[in-house]
DNA sequence: GGACGAGCTTGATATAAATCAAGCGGTTCC
DNA sequence: GGAACCGCTTGATTTATATCAAGCTCGTCC
């Protein structure tokens, strides 16, 4: 892997306190790799050879079990995913496929795992990181719980804006199904829910969305810190 | 705490392979504490002052939102909790309430992000049980996504039954209610769902449940490793 | 341009789950 | 012993969600 590729996942937090011997130790077999849409990157039970690392594009995880399948996250860069396979081990819970073409660095996990062993730093980067997304999903099965498809919805609206910067009008990231996999709905019932919120000031043209009110869009929605706050 | 309480816990994955020196520290402003049944020990949103550790008893995790309320998890000895938000310094996700008469070590976080700071060993040994813990929440939430009540609820009694070691017949380790509430449902669906197994040989009095054709349950259930291995 | 396909929407219907309302069967406590 | 309570169960009903079946819209491709 080349200098100018390493320095693109350099500042990820996981990376940013060890020192650059270990993080060459971490590169030296890594690879890049572009991968067109709808590409299967690996598939839930297999072993987890490779600390993956999504450099730009969208990647879905996703789970299935009877013939059936759900969108269990959709991660956006620069972001590493299935660390936690990595680290134990373990065949990959979830499987992940590209949205979009996408760019991702492979570090092989056994390097990762040697690393981890003998560098203090990154076995301390590692432990919030997790700890990190331990919580994350926490907070997703809280969601899930806690709330009907429509006020999971209205939430995920409400968190677009925001992470779209603020304004009235945003795109979805992703296609319609998707997100109402993430959420816990049908296609079907996502459109419809769409259109119930149309009471709280949201409209739809396509995949872009308006909130026109979104003092109404949160009263209905009630988004909390314990749940939709990705800081936290 | 005197010596032949920090027994009980040295043993744990967590501080199996960290020094005595460290391990000292940790324990050196511990406490342990009893408590009666039905104890609320920390609100969400609270900040994690303590690494709770269970030693006897049981305590249940829950989760609120605009009045409605679930069980997350069922935390049985000897383990500890809500290690995430310790490490992070973070305000509790979860709320906990003891089940029954329960006694716990309290470890200061700030004693335990101060070693987890200076002592590789734990730090490591945090990083592969927060990864378990990750994995953990995401096969829960792929149980609720994927499955409706009742296949919750016979894979439920399938785990539980493994964990009373087998035998046809055990005993439910908490209330219906709360047992419902971990599944994500109501105590009379549950009530609903635990009469309609018995077409798949499985019946019960009070708190005790028989299972008596095993295969034909499992036939229903479909457990899988991805899912259902809590080793993996 | 027109045919096709994919994703989205919509309506009708079926199923799953929640809610409401009793009643049952223990236990606790006077 | 009996009253009161609590958790569980059951049935009736409502609501939420999934499924089925079209149709629509907007691209792409010939």
């Amino acid at each position: 892997m080349r200098e100018s590729e390493t320095g693109e996942i350099r500042g990820l937090t996981i990376f940013a306190d060890m020192d650059d011997a270990a993080f060459a130790r971490l590169c030296r077999a890594a690879y890049v790799q572009t991968f067109p849409p709808q590409v299967e990157l690996f598939a839930e039970g297999e072993p987890s050879d490779f600390l993956h690392i999504l450099v730009a594009g969208q990647v879905e995880l996703c789970a299935h079990w009877n013939g059936r399948e759900t969108v269990m996250e959709i991660v956006r860069p620069v972001s590493s995913f299935i660390l936690a396979a990595t680290i134990r081990d373990a065949p990959f819970l979830m499987s992940a496929r590209t949205v979009e073409k996408s760019r991702l660095i492979l570090l092989p996990s056994q390097d990762v795992r040697n690393v981890f062993d003998t560098d203090g730093a990154f076995a301390r980067a590692l432990v919030r990181e997790l700890a990190g997304c331990y919580r994350g999903v926490v907070k997703s099965s809280k969601n899930l719980k806690l709330r009907n498809g429509i006020e999971r919805l209205a939430n995920y609206l409400i968190r677009q804006q925001d992470l779209a910067g603020g304004a009235p009008s945003f795109v979805l990231p992703v296609e319609k199904r998707k997100i109402a996999a993430l959420l816990g709905m049908t296609p079907e019932n996502f459109s419809r829910a769409l259109r119930l919120l149309g009471e709280y000031g949201v409209t739809n043209d396509g995949m872009t969305i308006t909130i026109a009110d979104r003092k109404s869009l949160v009263r209905l929605a009630k988004p909390v810190r314990m749940i939709d706050d990705p800081e936290i």
